[in-house]
DNA sequence: AGCGGAGCCGCAATCGATTGCGCACTGATG
DNA sequence: CATCAGTGCGCAATCGATTGCGGCTCCGCT
């Protein structure tokens, strides 16, 4: 275990340590003499001298340390979003420190209190719900907080977030451009606030086409798959002609809805299209692979934390929010067998 | 911002700081008279006092908090293997750092540099390639090292993995107890052990059946879904009768192998069985549904942190390398189109 | 009353790096 | 030769929490 301190180099290179540490520190090395740079820099490098960023945390009152707080790390659209954040740190000398919420009020709680205690510079946090806002209130007092995919309506947290209304618009569009009249939509559980966008996103879209939005029930929480081949059972056993496609608010909804057309004989896109939301990265690999629309989830991650680094920057700047568009990915269950999808990787 | 100090607390207890620091802390307030100790408990609350934990980790040599770097943040199997290691670690007080070395040793050199500056208590490092191995080796000179996932052959570095051997032999048995004879496997780069490992468990697993195994090339590193369908394609163009099964080295060249033998007009299993390997999310929702390999990542994860604390509390100790053996997960790939898969969700 | 000992707690040093202040030295100038 | 500007660098304080050491208090016992 090695022990060399910035004390040790500066003995070797036979200058004070304060010294030592200038010539050490990039920016100040115009504080001493070019030789004596060299000396200190090589003996830092005979010793093999790796600074202390504990130490130099506690003097200067920044770690260089930023928190990530995840409702989910299971979750496939979590993966991007920390990348991008990551990317952007790096380089920056920044890393990140990362926990997990499990959409529970309590361990957000907890969680925001040991990073702050851990004197993080800046907490990035991920689906935040609406029971978290207290404790975030809380910790925003003592480190700048900025929100990613989930946002806290007039709570004035800056956040950076997808547009699931235009998503939802989007998906609207696609179908009428493929000549869709009778479409419905497979709604996820409305207390979430992204499900309700894509939601009025579709519906406000399809009116503007003078298109009537066929609902069924919302769906439940879980398990989702499930809902959406209930939900696809459902239009196509009510009365009267079923939709030519349907939207499904996620893309385990939509292989349900997969499910429940084959097991009623009817194929896809064939008898009805159908879109997903998400691009999992299954949505490349299911039969028929699926139409879907992408979140930007590792630009949303870079948004993030280059929010996150203006407000250590300046902690009185207010942080702008913002809201990315998605993309529409093309794929087969719209487009038939034999047009050649647009590949988006 | 609060800058609500031990001294603060103390002042307000009336008493001196380091009698604040006792009453405080759990392990010491023993030492400390009990109403003294409900005094300081009243005070800190009072103010809302929160720990330093950069002060106290440069005082006590010990920051609480543990590395972890991944090769990459995006494959999709790291994600459990995280989470089991955050699970564990939850409730120790402990934290994870986490950070990517995108499979370049460079990269992992100056990530554990970066990792060691911190004074992190140790490093799980999960997906370790034979170039690391110096960077590791100057690494564990300063904090105790696990490796997750892959390991490195005689550096003595304590390593959990899952045992990729035992998971080539399930699947070699596997396909012979459906009637396989003819059995090729698509190998992934050799360079990697996990690959060199389920290749030979594989091979030798047929030699104890007297089946030969009909080898390909290796393929490249990526894209790794190209390279399955590459490979699958020299099987079924190459001379003599091809194989009617094969063992693809992950699930992505099983989907390249799917593509090869729809483009050839084969089909899956009917002419060809495919099995794959790691469970990949998207295994269950392809079309076929792919039979494959399961690594048990979030049990990997908790033995590598609970490894990781062990050698926090005794660094003398050698730490204890662990394989955790996989499962067969048998889907439609397999089992052709109307045999009931058995579901292991 | 005096002594021993246990229990509590304060003092001050410590962890390692950073930085404001100011001394010392150089060279130029009057 | 004295003074001044200017540069280079050392001293000591600082960040906040922790802890070895030693002192004080109080109790019980003789």
């Amino acid at each position: 275990m090695s022990k060399v301190t910035l004390k040790d180099v500066a003995a070797r290179a036979g200058v004070h340590p304060s010294t030592a540490s200038r010539a050490l520190d990039p920016d100040k090395g115009s504080l001493v003499r070019v030789d004596t740079v060299e000396r200190v820099r090589a003996a830092a490098r005979e010793l093999g001298y790796q600074g202390d960023a504990i130490a130099s945390g506690l003097r200067r009152g920044r770690t260089n340390t930023l928190g990530i707080v995840v409702a989910d790390l299971g979750n496939p659209f979590i993966a991007p979003v920390v990348r991008g954040i990551e990317n952007h740190l790096e380089g920056r000398g920044l890393m990140a420190l990362i926990a997990e919420s499990r959409d529970d009020p309590d361990r957000m709680l907890r969680v925001l209190n040991n990073l702050a205690a851990r004197r993080v510079d800046a907490v990035i946090v991920t689906g935040a719900r609406n029971g978290d806002e207290r404790a975030l209130r809380r910790a925003q007092r003592q480190v700048p907080i900025v929100l990613a995919v989930r946002y806290l309506p007039g709570s004035g947290i800056p956040a950076i977030t997808h547009d699931d209304e235009r998503g939802g618009r989007l998906a609207a569009d696609h179908l009428v451009e493929h000549g869709h009249r009778r479409i419905a939509q497979l709604r996820g559980p409305h207390d979430i606030s992204s499900f309700r966008e894509r939601a009025d996103g579709f519906r406000t879209r399809l009116q503007e086409h003078d298109i009537p939005t066929i609902e069924v029930e919302e769906g439940a929480r879980r398990p989702i798959l499930e809902e959406g081949r209930r939900l696809m059972d459902m239009l196509l056993t009510q009365q009267g002609e079923p939709p030519s496609a349907v939207f499904a608010h996620n893309d385990l909804m939509a292989v349900g809805a997969f499910e429940a057309l084959a097991s009623r004989g009817r194929s896809c896109p064939g008898d009805v299209a159908v879109i997903g939301y998400n691009d999992t990265p299954m949505a490349a690999f299911t039969h028929p692979s699926l139409t879907t629309v992408r979140l930007p989830g590792y630009e949303l991650g870079r948004m993030a934390a280059d929010t996150a680094v203006m407000l250590i920057e300046d902690r009185e700047q207010p942080g702008t929010s913002l809201s990315l568009p998605p993309v529409l990915v093309p794929r087969h269950s719209t487009l038939g067998w034999h047009a050649a999808p647009t590949p988006q990787e």
